[in-house]
RNA sequence: GGGCCUUUAGCUCAGUUGGUUAGAGCGCGCCUCUGAUAAGGGCGAGGUCUCAGGUCCGAGUCCUGAAAGGCCCA
C-alpha cells in the first residue's frame, strides 16, 4: 500500500487546509519559495547528507555577462530533475554551481562599452584597467541569473560556485597544463589557423563553426604562363585573389585527366591547360578543341612564370606539384598554392619544401613589400589585384561566386586562414584512447555517442590552445631570451621559487604575470619571459572537475569523491565544447572519463519552429512566461513536449496549455479531495475497514505501475518516460476514477466503501506528490504540505526530503489495467450510441447491450456492470447474444497473429476463413471454439484469438461500434423513465440554484416549486430521490413570497419555477 | 563536400520485434455532462505517413536513393 505510514493521528481538529478550485500559481509558487528558504530545505537536501553515497553532478558554467534566456532555463530544469530524484533515493548530491568568466565574449562586451574596434586600443588603454573591467563585466548580470535560477526552482549552490578567474582555479589549470607538458603533449607549432584580423586572434574550431554564412566573393580564372612552352598557360581558379601574391606553386591531382585546349574558332592562338571534365563548365558555349590530354602526374614539375615577385623566394618555387586533395568539383582542377593562407597549402609546402611567402600583417593588411596594396585590408585589395592581372593579360575571366565562408562569430569580420605560431595540445596522440573512453559514457540520446561525438573524436586534430588576448588564463610557459629554453610552471609556489620572490598574493592574470621574469636557470644569461598567449576558455571549463576544488593543492578527498561525474547535462551545441574539453582533459591527465551519463538537449525554437535570435526578435523572456503560468508549468512543458534530445518549440501559449490540461486537472482533484475529506473529517488511518471496489483495485494497480514505470525511466535518464505517464495517470484519475466515484464521497454514511475511496484517492495524491517532486517541485510541495505534513508533524519538513515511493508489485494487475481500458472503450461506445439517438445522458434508458469480440472479454461486462450502468444512465447492462438476437456477424482474420504464424500462406488462410459460413463460425469463436480451414489439401486450426468477430445490429436498437466492440441502446421510453428523466432535470436545476445562490455544499434547504402538470407529476413520483439529492428537508408545490432564492426555466416542453431557502 | 538528427492531421506529438480501418492533445463546428474542474464525454471536418525505387504474403516502420529543414565539421 502506498499510503505513507503516518501513525495514528488523534488530533481531530487538525484537518487539511481548504483548497479553492481556483489556482493562483504565482502566489502559490512564491509562497513555496519562501517556505524553502525559511526551512533551508535545499541545504538540508544536500549538506546534511554527506554520509550518504555520493551522486556526482557537474554544473557546466554559464557566463553571467548577458541576460539569461529561455534556453538557459531549459538546461537548468533538466539539470535539476536528476539530482532531486537521486536525493530522494538516498544519495548525497553536492550541487556546486560555477561561472565561466574568461574569454573573448567578455572582452568584446568591454570593448563595445569602451568603443574600441581594434586590439591596439586595448594596449593603449592599459591591460590592467581593461582586465579589471572584464572581471566586473563577467558578473554584470549575476543578479538576473541568481533570481531566475531561484525562481525556476533550480537548486544549485551559488554561494560555493567555482569561478574561473580566481587564482586558485587558475593554479589548478596550470597544474593540468604542466601534467600535459610533462607528457610532452604541449607544444608550439606553426599552423594555418582561422584568424580574425579585427580581434587579432586565431579562433578555435568551435568558434569558427558559429560564423559560417553565405557570402559573395570574387571568382577569378587566372592564366599562369608556362616557362618552357610558348603561349601555353595553366588555367587556375580562385575565390581569394589576395592570396595570389603569396603563390608558390600550382597543384594538380595525379590521377585526374587534364587537357590542353585552344579555341576552335581560331580567334586566339593560346593554349590552356585544365581538367578535362571541367572544360564545359569553364568555356560554356565557346567551342574549344582538345589538342592533347595527360594525367596530372605528367604535369608535375612544369615551371611557370610567377604572377608577382614582391617577395624574394629563397627556395625553388613556381612549378606544378601533385596533391590528392585537388578535386574537379568546381574551378579548373588546378589549384593555386599559397602556403601561408591554407592548411592544405601548408601541407603541400612541407612535402615539396616550398617557400612560405607571408605577404600580410596581423591586421590582415598587405605588408609594405607588396607595394601597390601596402596597408590595404586584403579583402579590399581583391578588385585591384584582379584589375592588375587583367591589364597584364593574365586574367581569363572574373565573376562573383556565392558560397559559405566563415566570419568572426563576435565581430563579423571575414576570417583569414593564416599561418601563425601558436600552442597546441597534442590530443591526436591520444585519439584512440579518447575513442575507447567514449564507449564508457552513457549518452542520451544514444546516437550522439558514435554519431556526432564519436565522429568528432575519430577526426581529432590537435587542440589549438593559444589565444593572443588579454582576459583569460595565462599560458604558464616561460622562455629564455637567449637559449630559448622553455619551461612550464605548474604552481604558484614553483613560480615563486623560480622568480625568487613570494608570488602567492599576486593576481595571476595579465599584465601582472608578464612582469614575472627571471634569469634562465639553463644558460644563466638570458631572461625567462612568459610567452604572450592565453589559453582557450574551453580549457577553463573542461578543467572544472579539478579546478573547482583547487586540486591537488587542496581538497584532495573532495576531488576524489566527486570525480568522475555521474551526470551532466547541456544542449547539443556543447558536443565540441564542454563535452569535449571535459573528456579531453580527463583523458590526457587521468586516462579517465569525467562523466558517466550525459543528457544532451536539443535546441530551443520559437512557437513557429524558428531559431530564437535577437535579430529575429523572437526571443522569449522567461520572466513573462513564468509570471503568467508559473515555473512548474514551464518545467513540465520543457520535459514533456518532445524527447530531450530533440529540438523543442516554445511559446507562452504552449505552456498555458500545460497549466489548463495538466496542472489544473491535478489541482481540482486535490481540491475535491480536501473539500470532502474536511466535510467528513476524514484522516489517514482511521478505524473503518475499507471495502475496496474493482475501481479501487484498478487505480492502485495503475498507480503502482506508474511508480514502476517512472522509476525505470529515471534510471534510464528517459525524461519523457518519467513525465508523460504521470500526465496520463492524472487524466484517468480525474476523469475516470474520480468522476465515477463522486457518489461514494457524497453519500452520508461513513462505511467501508467510502473509507476505501478516501484511502485510495489519498494514496494516489500523496504518491503523485512524490513522483512530481523532481519535475514540478512547487505543486509537489503544496500537495505534500497539505496532505501529509498537516496531519503528521513528524513527517520530513519537505517533499524533497522524503523517500522516493516504492512499488508494491502485488498491487500491479496488468490484466485489470487492460480490462479497465476496455470498459472505458465500451462506455465511449455507449455515449456514441446515445449521441446518435439524440437522447441526452440525463434521460435514463432501460438497457444497453454490448457485443465483444471474444469469450474472454465477455466476462468483464458483468464484472464492471455497476460502472457502466451509472456512466451510461441505464437500468440494465447485458451482453448481446447470438441466439435469437437481431444481429449480424462479420469475421476479421487478424494479420498480426495469422501472418506471423503462417507467413506467405496468410492470404490463402484468410480467404478460406472468410469463405466459412459466417453466423456459425462467429458463434463458435465467441464460445471459444476453434475453426478449421482447408488450404491446399491441408487442415489448419484457427484459434479464437486469431480472428475478431464484428457484430452489427439489424434493427430496433441504436448502436455504435468500433472494431469488434458494439454498444446497442434500447431507446424505448416508458412513462417511468420519462418521469425519472424529468426529475433529474429538476434536480439539476435545484443544484445550479444552490450553487449560484452561494449555499454551502452541505447546507440543507427548503425547496418550493411550481411546474406544469407532467413535470409536477414527475416530481411527486421521485420526491424522495429529489430530497436526498438536493439535501432538501422540505419539498412543496407552493408559490410563496419571502426571502427565497428563485429561478425559472423550461425544458422538454415543461415549465418550472423554483424557490429555495436555507433550512434552519 | 562530409557527419549526425528531423520530416506522420492546420498546430504539438505518439505509433512496440514490419501486422486489423495510422492515433492522441490543441484549435474549429455541432451535441452533451457536471455541487471538483479553467475541465470532461460524444460526433464531425482535417492524412499522397516528404518523394522515388526495392525487399516482403504484408511497409509509417526495413533497405537504397533523393528532397527540405536543423546542428556540427570542412
Amino acid at each position: 500500500m502506498l499510503v505513507p505510514d503516518l501513525g495514528r493521528v488523534f488530533c481531530w481538529r487538525s484537518m487539511f487546509n481548504a483548497v479553492s478550485p481556483k489556482l493562483n500559481v504565482k502566489v502559490l509558487e512564491e509562497g513555496i519559495l519562501r517556505f524553502w528558504k525559511m526551512n533551508e530545505v535545499f541545504e538540508k537536501s544536500s549538506k546534511e547528507r554527506k554520509d550518504r553515497p555520493p551522486y556526482v553532478f557537474f554544473e557546466g558554467p554559464p557566463t553571467a555577462n548577458g541576460k539569461p534566456g529561455i534556453h538557459h532555463v531549459l538546461a537548468r530544469v533538466f539539470k535539476d530533475m536528476f539530482p532531486r530524484y537521486k536525493t530522494m533515493n538516498g544519495f548525497y548530491v553536492d550541487r556546486r554551481g560555477g561561472w565561466d568568466t574568461h574569454g573573448l565574449p567578455v572582452e568584446i562586451e568591454v570593448e563595445k562599452k569602451l568603443g574600441f574596434n581594434n586590439k591596439s586600443q586595448i594596449e593603449t588603454y592599459g591591460v590592467e584597467k581593461f582586465n579589471a573591467l572584464c572581471k566586473e563585466s563577467a558578473f554584470e548580470r549575476i543578479q538576473d541569473w541568481e533570481r531566475l535560477t531561484e525562481r525556476i526552482g533550480y537548486w544549485v549552490d551559488l554561494d560555493r560556485a567555482y569561478v574561473t578567474y580566481r587564482n586558485e582555479y587558475i593554479e589548478s589549470v596550470w597544474w593540468l597544463l604542466k601534467s600535459i607538458w610533462d607528457k610532452d603533449l604541449l607544444y608550439q607549432g606553426f599552423k594555418v589557423v582561422p584568424y580574425c584580423p579585427r580581434c587579432g586572434t586565431p579562433l578555435s574550431d568551435h568558434e569558427v563553426a558559429q560564423g559560417y554564412r553565405e557570402t559573395e566573393d570574387p571568382s577569378v580564372f587566372v592564366r599562369f604562363p608556362l616557362v618552357d612552352e610558348e603561349e601555353t598557360y595553366l588555367l587556375v581558379w580562385t575565390t581569394t585573389p589576395w592570396t595570389l601574391p603569396g603563390n608558390v606553386a600550382v597543384a594538380a591531382h595525379p590521377e585526374v585527366e587534364y587537357a590542353m585546349v585552344s579555341r576552335a574558332d581560331g580567334l586566339s592562338s593560346e593554349r590552356l591547360i585544365l581538367a578535362k571534365d571541367l572544360i564545359g563548365a569553364v568555356f560554356g558555349d565557346t567551342p574549344v578543341k582538345i589538342l592533347k590530354t595527360m594525367k596530372g602526374r605528367a604535369l608535375k614539375g612544369k615551371r611557370y612564370a610567377p604572377l608577382f615577385t614582391f617577395l624574394p623566394s629563397d627556395k625553388p618555387a613556381h612549378y606544378v606539384v601533385n596533391a590528392e586533395y585537388v578535386t574537379t568539383g568546381d574551378g579548373t582542377g588546378l589549384v593555386h598554392i599559397a602556403p601561408a593562407f591554407g592548411a592544405d597549402d601548408m601541407a603541400v609546402a612541407k612535402e615539396y619544401d616550398l617557400p612560405v611567402l607571408m605577404t600580410i600583417n596581423d591586421e590582415g593588411k598587405f605588408i609594405k613589400e607588396v607595394s601597390p596594396w601596402a596597408g590595404v585590408f586584403v579583402k579590399d585589395a581583391d578588385p585591384g589585384i584582379t584589375e592588375d592581372l587583367d591589364q597584364r593579360g593574365l586574367l581569363f575571366k572574373a565573376s562573383r561566386y556565392t558560397h559559405t565562408y566563415p566570419f568572426c562569430w563576435r565581430c563579423n569580420t571575414p576570417l583569414l586562414y593564416f599561418a601563425r605560431p601558436t600552442w597546441f595540445i597534442r590530443t591526436s596522440r591520444i585519439k584512440e584512447r579518447l575513442v575507447q573512453l567514449n564507449q564508457e559514457i552513457n549518452w542520451v540520446p544514444e546516437h550522439i555517442k558514435n554519431g556526432r561525438f564519436g565522429n568528432w573524436l575519430e577526426n581529432n586534430i590537435d587542440w589549438a590552445l593559444g589565444r593572443d588576448r588579454y582576459w583569460g588564463t595565462p599560458l604558464p610557459v616561460w622562455e629564455c631570451s637567449h637559449c630559448h629554453k622553455q619551461t612550464c610552471v605548474g604552481s604558484v609556489a614553483e613560480l615563486s621559487a623560480l622568480a625568487g620572490r613570494d608570488l602567492s598574493k599576486m593576481d595571476l592574470h595579465r599584465p601582472f604575470i608578464d612582469g614575472v621574469q627571471f634569469t634562465c636557470p639553463e644558460c644563466g644569461q638570458g631572461t625567462m619571459r612568459r610567452v604572450k598567449e592565453l589559453i582557450d576558455v574551453w580549457f577553463d571549463s573542461g578543467a572544472m572537475p579539478v579546478a573547482q576544488w583547487h586540486y591537488p593543492f587542496e581538497n584532495v578527498e573532495e576531488f576524489k569523491q566527486q570525480f568522475p561525474a555521474d551526470f551532466i547535462c547541456e544542449a547539443v551545441d556543447q558536443t565540441r565544447g564542454w563535452f569535449y574539453s571535459l573528456l579531453a582533459i580527463s583523458g590526457l591527465v587521468f586516462d579517465s572519463i569525467s562523466y558517466k551519463n550525459v543528457v544532451c538537449l536539443g535546441l530551443i525554437l520559437d512557437g513557429e519552429g524558428q531559431k530564437m535570435s535577437k535579430s529575429r526578435g523572437n526571443v522569449v523572456d522567461p520572466w513573462e512566461v513564468i509570471n503568467q503560468h508559473g515555473a512548474d508549468a514551464v518545467r513540465w512543458y520543457l520535459y514533456t513536449s518532445s524527447p530531450s534530445g530533440n529540438e523543442r518549440r516554445f511559446s507562452s501559449d504552449l505552456v498555458g496549455e500545460v497549466l489548463r490540461t495538466f496542472s489544473l486537472t491535478l489541482w481540482n482533484t486535490y481540491s475535491f479531495f480536501v473539500t470532502y475529506a474536511n466535510l467528513d473529517k476524514w484522516q489517514p488511518d482511521m478505524d473503518v475497514i475499507p471495502q475496496y471496489s474493482p475501481m479501487d483495485y484498478w487505480l492502485l494497480s495503475s498507480l503502482n505501475a506508474l511508480v514502476r514505470d517512472v522509476t525505470a525511466a529515471y534510471e534510464a535518464y528517459d525524461v519523457l518516460g518519467a513525465t508523460r505517464p504521470i500526465e496520463a495517470f492524472v487524466d484517468q484519475l480525474s476523469n475516470w476514477y474520480l468522476r465515477r466515484s463522486r457518489r461514494r464521497f457524497w453519500k452520508s454514511e461513513s462505511d467501508g466503501d467510502k473509507a476505501a475511496a478516501y484511502e485510495v484517492l489519498y494514496s494516489a495524491l500523496t504518491t503523485l506528490a512524490s513522483l512530481l517532486a523532481p519535475t514540478m517541485p512547487f505543486m509537489a510541495e503544496e500537495l505534500y504540505q497539505n496532505l501529509v505534513r498537516s496531519v503528521n508533524k513528524d513527517a520530513p519538513v519537505s517533499v524533497h526530503l522524503i523517500e522516493w515511493p516504492k512499488v508494491d508489485p502485488e498491487h500491479i494487475n496488468e490484466k485489470l489495467n487492460r480490462d479497465m481500458a476496455l470498459v472505458m472503450r465500451l462506455a465511449s461506445l455507449g455515449h456514441a450510441a446515445r449521441n446518435k439517438s439524440n437522447i441526452k445522458v440525463r434521460q435514463p434508458l432501460a438497457e444497453v447491450a454490448f457485443a465483444v469480440g471474444s469469450a474472454e472479454d465477455a466476462e468483464l461486462v458483468e464484472r464492471f456492470k455497476d460502472v457502466l450502468l451509472e456512466e451510461l444512465n441505464v437500468k440494465s447492462v447485458r451482453l448481446l447474444s447470438g441466439a435469437g438476437e437481431a444481429v449480424d456477424y462479420r469475421i476479421n482474420p487478424l494479420p498480426k497473429q495469422l501472418g506471423q504464424k503462417y507467413k506467405n500462406l496468410f492470404p490463402q488462410i484468410r480467404k478460406a476463413i472468410l469463405e466459412l459460413p459466417v453466423q456459425e463460425s462467429a458463434q463458435k469463436l465467441l464460445d471459444g471454439i476453434n475453426l478449421v480451414v482447408q488450404v491446399e489439401g491441408k487442415y489448419y486450426e484457427i484459434q479464437p484469438d486469431e480472428v475478431e468477430v464484428h457484430t452489427s445490429a439489424r434493427e430496433g436498437l441504436e448502436v455504435a461500434s468500433d472494431g469488434p466492440y458494439l454498444a446497442a441502446l434500447d431507446i424505448h421510453l416508458t412513462q417511468d423513465l420519462v418521469y425519472e428523466g424529468l426529475a433529474r432535470e429538476f434536480i439539476r436545476r435545484v443544484q445550479t440554484l444552490r450553487k449560484d445562490g452561494g449555499l454551502d455544499i452541505a447546507d440543507r434547504i427548503r425547496l418550493h416549486y411550481s411546474a406544469t402538470p407532467l413535470l409536477t407529476e414527475a416530481v411527486l413520483n421521485s420526491a424522495e430521490m429529489i430530497k436526498t439529492e438536493t439535501l432538501a428537508v422540505e419539498l412543496a408545490n407552493l408559490d410563496e413570497a419571502g426571502t427565497w432564492i428563485t429561478a425559472s426555466d423550461s425544458f422538454d416542453n415543461e415549465q418550472l419555477t423554483l424557490r429555495i431557502q436555507k433550512a434552519k
